[in-house]
DNA sequence: TATGAATGAGCTTTCATTCAT
DNA sequence: TATGAATGAAAGCTCATTCAT
């Protein structure tokens, strides 16, 4: 049920995990995980179809699988949030640092920024609930350390729930991505963006 | 493929348009686009399959008409935004006004907000893509209007592309969504809320 | 639901009707209601699987069609059990002989028989529950007739519950059943057999 | 194929073996022989797969040793059928205390119950078959002792074939269970049902 | 205009069994 | 003795769409 990876997954050859595992990525971020076929995935990974159900418990298991590992590769490219003590200025900088490595690592994979984007979309799937606060686990803390870490050095307002804070976040980094995809790329530089999108953020979230 | 409204729908007897919409809201709502059943709408309103496939051209059509009626109505209890002349602070207390009206109208047929929530996700599928952008025809002009009064009297920044400006306001919109849904009721008052939020719009988006 | 008969299924060609009775009662009668497949029942039929969901419901609707349909033709072939008003000897000698009748035309259709048998066992399958019971309607009020008849003219004994009474009728029924079916055939002729259960019928169940 | 005990599984920790047993009782009571999942037993087992395919050829052998070893400790309990040499009238005097118990057991344990339930219902599985006519070895001899007991002291009538004897005693026996089974519990009392029945069966099959 | 019969591809999941180690 | 990885066949069922009438 919430077992972190089944055993006898990751006990399998590295090199058909990987292929299991990439053309499970590409499958739910092509088709988003309702329309996600397994057979395709098996088809694609070269597995018998027993195999996989052998490897993962189904469909909801699979897709959280593959999500956990390339979110967690995600934040492990990252690393930590540094926390700055020299004030706001500098705060809102790092974070803007921070945000533009996010952002080039999802602009350089794709699939990776479906996925996410099928992860940010709140799903109605009692199965998938589950699953989604599970991979909520890793991502959101980040943003509320971050967050928290503003706050106590003063550059972020304390005079809202946190948790609002952080659905607006969220929210306009999602805005972001809209406005980045719906653009045909190179018009504006990607840099600028992210500074006039942290400048909001400042702006928003600032004491 | 893009007709506004099929004729052959529009020449029906009233109240069978009536039960097709219900029907085909209700099964959209409940169970999103991917997982709706035109059978299902089919047997709810009482229709031939025949007669759905001649009035609508298919699932996508006849989604489209269901997200256009249904949000065109929606603007239409709205109304236009007023131009208030008298400068920022009467500007982003009229904007206040009706994004309080908004949330309500939404809060109060919790059908309809499940169609704006499907229909703010975006979608992978290229049949919807289409579909989206035809939507978007209604909604974002209104939030692009009420951007560009702003523009003009002065309160909102100019320094933006406006569209980036609008995708801010989406996800900023959409993250007071998350936020209601995720909290139990009651807890905070939704007046407040929304004064936060219009708050943080107006520090993000004043010159 | 519980609709006798899905009029889709009425209208279809009578002779693409028989085939597709023909391939369930065989597929019911030779692998009992677990095991038939109504893959099989399609292949054999020469049926599209869609087409078979268009006229039956699933697999407990088509088997509920089949036993209705086959279940009618017996018992319109054995008539109504007279009613002898001359004692009890002529009632036990019209049951002898009505019994009779219906070991003959159970004898003569093994598949028949077979579904008899697989009717009789009582299902523990929630979904067949339903099924079973609306069975029942036909069969067991003809035993509850007769017996009724017996107690009227005094050839069956008032003191017990007919439930009972009935459960004992059928149990020694199938006793017969499962007798006639172990030993091979020719052995004992079945008209003497016949003549001595419905002797430890008439035994058991007089006043 | 049919060797009474696999020696391997009777060389088998007896911890284990209870295990195993207990396992694979629960899953045929419950869910009859077709629906029983190995995999199921397997896991409520805690053995390997591996290892149950040591100890038993399949399902239909691991079913047969659980019935036997069920049976016969149901049988051993019951202990032979005293033969009283005063007469009919304290034969089916006995037979109705013996039978009294039979029944007081298999209420006590509805799981023995599902399994003989299961087992008396004849299958068309030719697999199961030839498990079926072993399983019939210690139950059928116990009852045609009885009646040969039964004829040996008059009790009994002597101008039919002890088989159909046999039968008759099994399905009315069937038939007190399917009438316990159907009524809610404590309408009428057990104790009148069973001295109801064995006096018809007295009627039936006394000389 | 209107109907509903027809369909095949597709879905997820379960299963008993084999076999190399 | 003991293990568990591997598997293919099979299951029941849903679906959007087409098309002859």
């Amino acid at each position: 049920m919430s077992r972190m990876v089944r055993p006898r997954f990751a006990r399998l050859d590295p090199e058909q995990q990987q292929a299991i595992l990439r053309a499970a990525l590409d499958e739910f971020a092509t088709r988003g995980y309702r329309d996600a076929s397994l057979n395709r995935v098996i088809d694609a990974a070269g597995v018998s179809k027993g195999s996989m159900y052998y490897y993962f418990e189904g469909k909801a298991d699979l897709y959280a699988h593959v999500a956990r590992v390339e979110l967690g590769r995600l934040f492990d490219e990252l690393g930590p949030f540094p926390v700055p003590d020299t004030g706001p200025d500098a705060y809102w900088s790092a974070l803007r640092d921070h945000y533009r490595d996010l952002v080039t690592a999802l602009t350089a994979s794709p699939q990776l920024l479906a996925l996410v984007r099928g992860w940010l979309a709140a799903s109605e799937d009692p199965a998938l609930q589950q699953v989604q606060q599970e991979l909520e686990r890793p991502v959101l803390p980040w943003i509320e350390g971050a967050l928290a870490t503003g706050q106590r050095i003063g550059a972020v307002r304390t005079d809202l729930p946190s948790g609002l804070l952080v659905a607006v976040v969220v929210g306009m980094g999602r805005a972001m991505d809209v406005w980045l995809l719906t653009r045909p790329p190179d018009e504006s530089s990607p840099p600028d963006l992210i500074n006039a999108l942290v400048d909001m953020m400042r702006r928003a979230l600032a004491p």
